[in-house]
DNA sequence: AAGTGGTCTAGACCACTAT
DNA sequence: TAGTGGTCTAGACCACTTT
């Protein structure tokens, strides 16, 4: 009974609420977001509940219904609450379908441009056959271009890409594209790209001996393919082909719920 | 020089620039999203160009400050536009790191339950090696549950599931969970989850003879592997296990940039 | 100093759900 | 009918960049 009297109280007592400190640098709704989820992670609100009312939650931390509702919005596309008009805003439990993981860890690999270095294998131009000529909605006979580079990371083959392009004889192939600036500034995006969309696929697939030669291992270990697709700004396709990479040397990681490490 | 005059006044004439139609059902800053994401696609901003600021939009589309930064966080979010204080928003190029995969694909295939069946392979109760302990941050000799299991779709072997689990004497197997109802709501998320969140790793594989045996196919074919570590609201490890896939039976597909079909 | 994005307010009205 | 989320306004103030 003592306990049921300090409960009637808990938000000063028990759980020792935060509220929002006005003098952080951190932004109110910010501040929100993550006493939410620390809610949510703490076990006080379980997947079903429903969270407290936007209006409950306006009284509560002292702000304007559009700042809470920012903070619930950010809950939304991070997947953690559903929202029901009319009805409230509940957590929902972690989902596999809801899993994204992304090609984040290419960045770190182009970040330090001393470490990584572009080699160019091949460059010749040739007529497309029917698959090439499909691809890049052109015709059988026309002629492309087929780049092969090698990327290295510290002087270690780290990916191997090949793709063919578009020949454009009023654009002639620059010299320094082809080392490392075109395949720096699609991962890093600080260059002008020529592309406004792409698509990419990823598979699981087996080192040929000729790919096992250049990534300096030996052939039939998994690998990744990460084909891709580039389209103008006309939206016809200039560039189709695929990076390889040795699967010992990547991994795609991914969370579901509520991570240790808060993205705020 | 006749163009020039009628560019002057261009947003009427020449580009016939949409406006805002307050009587649709698509709210506002969705029709500003998608107005701008047009004339991004268009190429009537490249990137690197500047975005009309803030309040020359509130102008032009005749909406509140408010409201138009709804519209420019949701393309920053998307990553088509960097916004930089005090100087103005930027339309980004297409980055390779920025691409998103998700594992959205699992929910097709759950989304029917006629089509999706669960075959139970083995439950066992044996006692943790190092890697396992490890892994669950149990002891060694401590007694753990294996649960093999395949995943049919339209009775084909799609998908093979193995799992160690804690064992806790008393909280009995369920024989039904066992069936459909875990996977069925780890993927869709309809039953309760008894963990708070999970960590996911994708690799590249090779099937094993026992792999392919039981997906049905021949052996050293490439694989997918996920494997997961579910945590329960204490933060302790309550499963890790892995998913293994054919390679032909599984892509990841992926878009940067504006993709023909909008998400709006 | 002028212009830009970033945060926030204190309301309004609407569509929907629960009772 | 009362309560809920969803949209939107018309301002305010701030930090920052540009000139």
């Amino acid at each position: 009974m003592n306990k049921s009297s300090i409960n009637s109280n808990k938000s000063n007592i028990i759980s020792q609420e935060k509220s929002i400190n006005r003098q952080s640098f951190e932004p109110a709704y910010i501040q929100l977001v993550n006493i939410l989820k620390e809610q949510i992670a703490k076990g006080v609100y379980l997947p079903g509940d429903r969270l407290p009312s936007e209006s409950e939650l306006c009284e509560k931390y002292q702000l304007s219904p559009m700042t809470v509702r920012r903070s619930i919005n950010i809950l939304l596309n991070q997947g953690l609450v559903t929202t029901i008009q009319g009805s409230g805003t509940y957590v929902k439990p972690p989902v596999l379908s809801n899993v994204i993981f992304t090609l984040g860890e290419f960045y770190n690999i182009f970040k330090d441009k001393e470490r990584t270095k572009v080699r160019v294998l091949e460059v010749l131009i040739l007529k497309a056959d029917e698959i090439i000529a499909n691809k890049l909605e052109t015709n059988i006979e026309e002629r492309v271009i087929l780049i092969r580079r090698l990327l290295l990371r510290d002087g270690d083959p780290f990916l191997y890409h090949m793709e063919y392009l578009i020949y454009d004889p009023y654009r002639p192939i620059v010299e320094a594209e082809l080392e490392i600036i075109s395949l720096h500034g699609l991962f890093i995006g600080t260059s002008e790209t020529k592309f406004k969309r792409g698509d990419l696929t990823i598979e699981a697939s087996i080192l040929t001996k000729e790919e096992a030669d250049l990534l300096n291992t030996i052939p039939m270990q998994p690998a990744f393919r990460i084909e891709h697709i580039f389209f103008d700004f006309e939206d016809r396709p200039v560039s189709w082909g695929r990076f390889t990479c040795r699967g010992d040397r990547l991994r795609f990681n991914a969370s579901i719920g509520l991570s240790k490490r808060q993205t705020f």
